[in-house]
RNA sequence: CGAGGUGUAGCGCAGUUUGGUAGCGCGUUUGGUUCGGGACCAAAAGGUCGCAGGUUCAAAUCCUGUCACCUCGACCA
């Protein structure tokens, strides 16, 4: 590809719209344009560096014995009824309505319409297990969609299913998955990736994992041991508070705390530590607005995915009204009305001998509050968010850490949910019906394309690793408008392409400065620049986009240098990726 | 859906308070001079000022409505 013909332009200019790196590069460096809210077009370099992510993809999928299918982008509504999600899911889900009244959703993920393409077929256990899969586009109508490629509505996913008719079938193929999702993301130059256990929600038991790529600008929280490898998702982690040296029992005692309804306040006013309180948060069930009153250690959090799979049902804030009872800033286990409340009452609470807790009276607090002598029995829950500095799970060293992370992928241990809801069975060697388990293994293209950009960039542009990147190699020519440095771009060119290199020349006639910044916009990891002063001593220049390389080569061995740096560049890449299972 | 913000040339912005010929920088076109990290000179093209109503002799500017986009929340199989 000539520089001269590409369609996209560059701009100096960070757009007004762009809040994070990988974002701003990409609008800047003529890889893409915005359409509506959290909808792309894609320019060439993008669409190049996708199609490569795609056949990597696609390349592990095959040795995984997957087979490529393709669904439909608009599936009726009437499957969606079938599995039950066309009214579990929310907005996300797009509803629409064709010319005849008939009801369409335009597909988020496939599940349904997996287990549609395959019902018949696989009515034999001699035909499992299998995987089918696909790479298509997906629209979900997200809330709020932001950050370029990270969070869009319509985009690319791989998407995979596969079939099998024991568990144990399905966890020895999850953990060749596994490991092709760990190929995939080291093939596509993306470092660091880590596979986190992440909430299972209301499928219950079941094993799922995230594909994290380790960055500030993460959307999601992930909770990671410094000491062994428990890695988890936050709403995944489970919370082990350490209370000893709390055991003290005091006497019960009523104070005022007058206008404290913090705990902060209230542990200061106190002079107590944040560990020796007791705090009440309150949600309400979406179902029947019923209160849920959680009572978690002052110093902690409640995670509310925990809350949420714990209680089986959907929550939310409370709104406190007054005849509820509540006294909100003020709430406290010890002669609290509890009728038509749900108490859930965490662990971080467990042997505390004597704690500071509201007194359900507006200005009081008690303190010397022991919940065995004050409350009774409670069963602990765990319901508190993990911490930096917590205890692992695992290991049980004090030596979690939190960090943020965006989802490249997850995987993902079904079950019989979609199979028996939308009955798919099979008849086993003795004659009886089952239901197949599934697996579900999804990667986002789109934002793996972002992800890598994010991890791999400078304040000039993108550095792609060279299995994904546009191209290859560039030629950058100054001076084209003088007939030697010209020629040799040319020439070079021609080598390179039939050497197997994709290389895109800069034919253009421009000052360096502007070849280098646009060049270092494209990212491409090998660049020849072809310039009269080198050209005097026979000489190019042959650098790498990430400034390792930067070293002169004669003419004549130009092509040959690039082929092997080429091959050298991808050996690197090899190395790094880890053999199949 | 809640709160805030912005819509003026391909991109970045000024002008709006106080109504009076539509501006600047980058980019683009033409000609010339430059030439190893976003050069310089000259000339030029390009805008129903988001849209619809209203007020006015006159609206980018004031009023009403509406749409779009951005940020922070809520949400996220």
């Amino acid at each position: 590809m000539k520089m001269s013909v590409l369609v996209g332009e560059r701009y100096k200019e960070k757009p007004a719209d762009c809040t994070i790196e990988s974002h701003a590069l990409m609008v800047r460096g003529g890889y893409m344009k915005q359409v509506n809210t959290g909808v792309y077009s894609l320019f060439t370099p993008a669409r190049r560096i996708t199609r490569k992510i795609e056949a990597i993809i696609r390349a592990e999928m095959d040795a995984i014995d997957g087979q490529e299918v393709l669904f439909p982008v608009v599936l009726p509504a009437e499957l969606w009824k079938e599995s039950g999600r066309y009214t579990s899911v929310g907005k996300e889900l797009l509803r629409l309505t064709d010319r005849f009244g008939g009801e369409l959703v335009l597909g988020m993920t496939h599940e349904e319409a997996a287990v549609h393409l395959v019902r018949d077929y696989a009515q034999s256990y001699s035909k499992y297990p299998f995987m089918i899969y696909q790479i298509q586009t997906k629209y979900r109508d997200e809330a709020r969609a932001r950050g370029g490629l990270i969070r869009v509505r319509e985009f690319t996913m791989k998407d995979a299913y596969s079939f099998h008719t024991s568990q144990s079938d399905l966890e020895t193929y999850y953990k060749r998955c596994y490991r092709a999702y760990e190929r995939i993301f080291s093939r596509a130059g993306c470092k660091n990736v880590i596979a986190v256990l992440s909430d299972s929600g209301m499928m219950g038991g079941n094993i799922s994992h995230e594909f994290m790529l380790l960055t500030d600008i993460g959307e999601d929280t992930l909770v990671l041991c410094s000491h062994c490898d428990f890695k988890a998702n936050l709403e995944a982690a489970a919370n082990i508070t350490d209370n000893t040296g709390l055991s003290k029992v005091e006497a019960l005692t009523l104070v005022p705390t007058p206008h404290m309804a913090t705990i902060e306040d209230v542990a200061r006013y106190l002079k107590v530590d944040s560990r020796q309180t007791c705090k009440a948060v309150v949600y309400q069930k979406n179902s029947n607005d019923e209160y849920v009153l959680v009572f978690i250690r002052g110093d902690l959090e409640v995670n509310e995915t925990k809350l949420h799979n714990y209680l089986r049902e959907e929550i939310h804030p409370a709104i406190i009204t007054e005849e509820s009872g509540i006294i909100a800033g003020f709430i406290g286990l010890h002669e609290l009305n509890t009728h038509g409340k749900t108490i859930v009452v965490d662990q971080s609470l467990e042997g505390i001998g004597s704690m500071v807790c509201g007194a359900n009276k507006v200005d009081f607090h008690y303190i010397g509050f022991n919940m065995d002598r004050d409350y009774g029995e409670v069963t602990y829950v765990d319901i508190a968010k993990a911490v930096s500095g917590g205890i692992c799970p695992i290991c049980g060293k004090p030596t979690l850490q939190v960090k943020n992370g965006i989802e490249v992928g997850n995987i993902f241990q079904l079950g019989t949910k979609y199979s028996k809801a939308m009955s798919m069975q099979y008849l086993d060697e003795n004659g009886e019906l089952h239901n197949p388990i599934m697996g579900c293994y999804g990667i986002g293209v789109g934002r793996l394309c972002a992800s890598v950009c994010e991890e791999s960039h400078d304040s000039y542009g993108p550095i792609w690793p060279i299995s994904i990147a546009p191209w290859e190699a560039q030629i950058c020519v100054l001076r084209a408008d003088q007939p030697e440095p010209s020629a040799v771009g040319n020439m070079l060119y021609e080598t390179l392409q039939h050497a197997g290199v994709e290389t895109l020349l800069d034919d253009r006639i421009l000052s360096a400065g502007n070849l280098f910044s646009e060049a270092d916009l494209m990212g491409i990891p090998i660049r020849i620049v072809v310039s009269p002063r080198n050209l005097k001593e026979g000489m190019v220049e042959l650098v790498t986009r990430d400034k390792r390389i930067e070293r002169k080569v004669p003419v004549s061995e130009a092509a040959e240098a690039v082929v092997a740096l080429k091959n050298e560049l991808f050996a690197e890449i090899n190395r790094s990726v880890l053999p199949e299972v």
